[in-house]
DNA sequence: GATAACTTGCTGATCAGCAAGCAAGCTGCA
DNA sequence: TGCAGCTTGCTTGCTGATCAGCAAGTTATC
């Protein structure tokens, strides 16, 4: 009663703005903390509008995880794609591969925290997700290309964890742990220089562990 | 009214068994999900008496947090100190060092589902807190004992910081990135092999990036 | 005029904080 | 020794706020 009368019905866009913010909200305050009346507001719509498009806050909450696995999938797949059509060196491969999952992951810090705030929620909803297919993908793509064992724990699987948690982990903590050891994240050069020490430390790591082609060259600006 | 008329008063052990309760609850939950209700019940005391001992339900969180902050400190004191009087290889010594971190933390997953809920509540409540002091002397130990850059961003303090996120991150991931990827780190023994793999990838990067001894030999006092 | 796209009032539940009350044990005084 | 009175530990009733979900209403669009 007594509505903007000015008022354009959109669904689609309604959806879309809805999403849009409450994975904003979500990521920043966690699903507890969110309220359907921020949602709503957020997005341009009224206190009611999230629950009548998806039903619940769960299930708002689910549709947010869902849109943001499926980008993830599709990031993977095409580096992979390119990863595959490319005639570089394999060490050369892994160190762009290992830049590329860094910017891909500093360039979505909802993403980090949606997946941040399940893992210590006990992560169930992961299971039977698409997300793991990501991983497989990833896995395979990094196993054939270095001629490492697949199998599950083996060499590619560890060496793909490490990659993760070292692309991960300073983003989630550039202001508590980075700060408390000495190392700034504040702005794009000091994720250059931390993304250039991780692509250093893979790179070197492995070729103490696995028969790599040991002539190997520093890839492009390192000093 | 009413009361159990065998109840015993002891506000140490009541302080205490808050103090527990609520690490366990924020940790598991986090500071939103976690009410004042459940934090009496899981202490054995009534829904009011928390309030009554640590003022606001904030408060009591900040108790917890400086709680966990003091033991972290104590233990990397500790680790110093054994560090700095064993005559062991530069190599052996940060093997051993990466290896206790590695145990401490698994040993505490309230303090790191604490840590990481904070990181993504912005951290604010890191500024000025003691954990800081904990980081600079474990920078201060890595660079001396290794020989390297312990300026602020300089080679220890990224050293420093891999090897916390390759410690840290599977044992937040352990039910969600790290099966996404093929590892399982369910039992004992999963964490184990690990915890090799992080002590194999740290020891042969830093071979690569710095001038140690080349002359090293996998740490044996350590499985 | 039918249906879909919203909005709004309502309900029951939960929660933090406060204030009032009660009881256990200590302190001082006889 | 005994008792009075005070402090401290702890519980419980209350209040105002917030929230998710539902149902009923309203209006745009086909």
């Amino acid at each position: 009663m007594a509505t903007n009368p000015e008022r354009v019905r959109n669904p689609d866009r309604s959806r879309a703005a809805i999403l849009d913010a409450a994975e904003r909200l979500f990521a920043e305050q966690g699903y507890e903390a969110t309220s359907l009346n921020q949602v709503g507001t957020a997005a341009g719509v009224s206190r009611g509008t999230p629950g009548y498009f998806f039903g619940s806050k769960l299930e708002l909450y689910q549709a947010v995880l869902n849109r943001s696995f499926a980008e993830v999938r599709d990031a993977v797949r095409e580096g992979r794609a390119r990863a595959l059509a490319s005639a570089q060196s394999p060490d050369t491969i892994l160190a762009g591969a290992v830049s590329d999952y860094f910017d891909f992951l500093a360039a979505r810090p909802n993403f980090i925290r949606l997946i941040e705030r399940e893992a210590l929620n006990g992560g169930r909803l992961f299971e039977g997700v698409s997300h793991l297919s990501a991983g497989q993908e990833a896995l395979a793509a990094i196993s054939v290309e270095l001629g490492l064992d697949d199998s599950p724990s083996g060499d590619a699987a560890h060496l793909l964890l490490s990659i993760i948690s070292l692309c991960w982990f300073p983003l989630i903590h550039a202001r508590t742990v980075a700060p408390a050891v000495g190392v700034g994240l504040e702005d794009a050069e000091d994720l250059e220089r931390r993304k250039r020490q991780v692509i250093s430390l893979v790179l070197h790591g492995i070729r103490g562990q696995s028969a790599l082609t040991p002539t190997f060259t520093e890839p492009s600006s390192h000093d």
